[in-house]
DNA sequence: CGGCGTCTTTGCGCTGGATCAAGGCCGCGC
DNA sequence: GCGCGGCCTTGATCCAGCGCAAAGACGCCG
């Protein structure tokens, strides 16, 4: 039984007993997804529906346009959302962690390109499926809500961050803020995992690879962070802030 | 009878009989608005709660950080959205247009202050009034929740814009995207109206208002746009899209 | 009608970040 | 161990858009 969604041929593994040996109870991110609004019966409810699709480092989950067959939850990795323009400018609209749902809006068609930074495990609904199930239950709509309002207030961040800040403001606003995002998450630390590439933060920040690179090992000689492989030790926290400051 | 919302000493005029003479049923924008979903029956019950509020050029409607006391239904005029950096530096997240709605997070604090560009009409809701409404009505909310889908969109759009585009396009694509927002409520035509200055259009592009008024006149000396008194007329849509093109 | 404040346009030099061009580093396969 | 390819860094130069300054344009009010 192959999974049945317009993206279904770049995707390389479908899980097909379609959920995972323990179920939505013991989901890793159950309790900072949307699904934490459910009860227990709901769970198995919305599990009947559920699939885990696995994607490795590079691949597309979905593409700009598509007619938006499915909705997801992340449950590990990283993806990128982005946009291109014909020209091969790219933006970066944001990163997808582990607890965020892909598909909020429920709209036609996906608003952006979703491709994995390196192994991404994610729980798919067909989007009918999915609206149908919002339909009966008002609290999950409203916690689908409520993402989308963090989302939009994350997003007028994102627009001032363009709009009006420095290439080092830019950078140092970056880094704070996935720190913040790894927070919510459970994992609170100094030390930053970098994912994605310096090509990626710079189209994320609206900024070329080259000034990326150059305003990090800046901040780096000024011992406000420390570069390490992979990732990047935040040092100097209150500098940072003072630097991104809204 | 006053209003007893935090932002009321900002505001100069409440009608106080707390409605319009002839009720929501005759409401310029509901059709438009997150109203167009409710029956007359429940039009009554949430124009109960209703009261007009009027501002003047200038005034603010709410401010950045502020309890959100109220939410709002635009019902005249234009507002524009903002953030403002400590040092000055501004970002114009947005213009608000009759028939858009004010407060979809429903969130605690306000994320952006609102201020009318000229005489403004708002329909306020207490918002733990509104809450109440929107928990006994799924379909409101699911309204709501379309509409922050939309918003979704349009903040990507802006962000791929901010960070990727150069001034013409900026520009360009400003031109046109305020011109669709005007015909889906309604007023289609190449005459744009811009009821915002130039450097409220500068801060919402992230460019200064020198280079605003600069690729403003390079479009017009091109005869792309024929500038206008308050406005400007869309002469060559085929090449504004081409450049604002996604 | 004329003075004044606000907004817009325009010219000019400057600069932050882009662009171009080497290298360096590192992991991987052979 | 060594060659190869993908990143990342670093230096040198360039230029789109900024910042400053001054001069229109357009009400608005007395």
């Amino acid at each position: 039984m192959l999974i049945d969604t317009g993206s279904c041929e770049r995707v390389p593994h479908a899980c097909h007993h379609g959920r995972s040996e323990n179920g939505c109870a013991d989901c890793k991110v159950r309790l900072i997804s949307v699904c934490s609004v459910l009860a227990l019966a709901e769970l198995e409810e919305l599990e009947a529906l559920s699939q885990h699709l696995i994607l490795e480092k590079g691949q597309t989950l979905f593409g700009q346009g598509e007619h938006a067959g499915s909705v997801f939850n992340v449950i590990a990795g990283v993806l990128r959302l982005s946009r291109l323009l014909p020209d091969g400018r790219r933006q970066i609209m944001g990163f997808a962690l582990p607890g965020d749902f892909l598909g909020l809006a429920l709209q036609e068609r996906y608003s952006v390109s979703a491709e994995a930074l390196g192994p991404v495990t994610t729980c798919r609904f067909g989007r009918e499926d999915f609206a149908a199930v919002v339909e009966a239950k008002p609290h999950l709509l409203k916690s689908l809500h409520e993402r989308a309002g963090y989302e939009l207030t994350l997003a007028q961040e994102q627009m001032l961050l363009l709009g009006r800040r420095t290439a080092e403001e830019k950078v140092a606003a970056f880094l704070l803020s996935l720190r913040e995002r790894y927070a919510r998450t459970g994992h609170a630390s100094v030390t930053v995992e970098l994912p994605m590439g310096r090509q990626d933060m710079a189209d994320h920040l609206g900024l070329t690879i080259e000034t990326v690179s150059r305003m990090l090992n800046r901040l780096d000689r000024a011992h406000a962070i420390l570069l390490v492989p992979g990732g990047v030790r935040l040092l100097d926290l209150p500098r940072l802030e003072r630097m991104a400051t809204c």
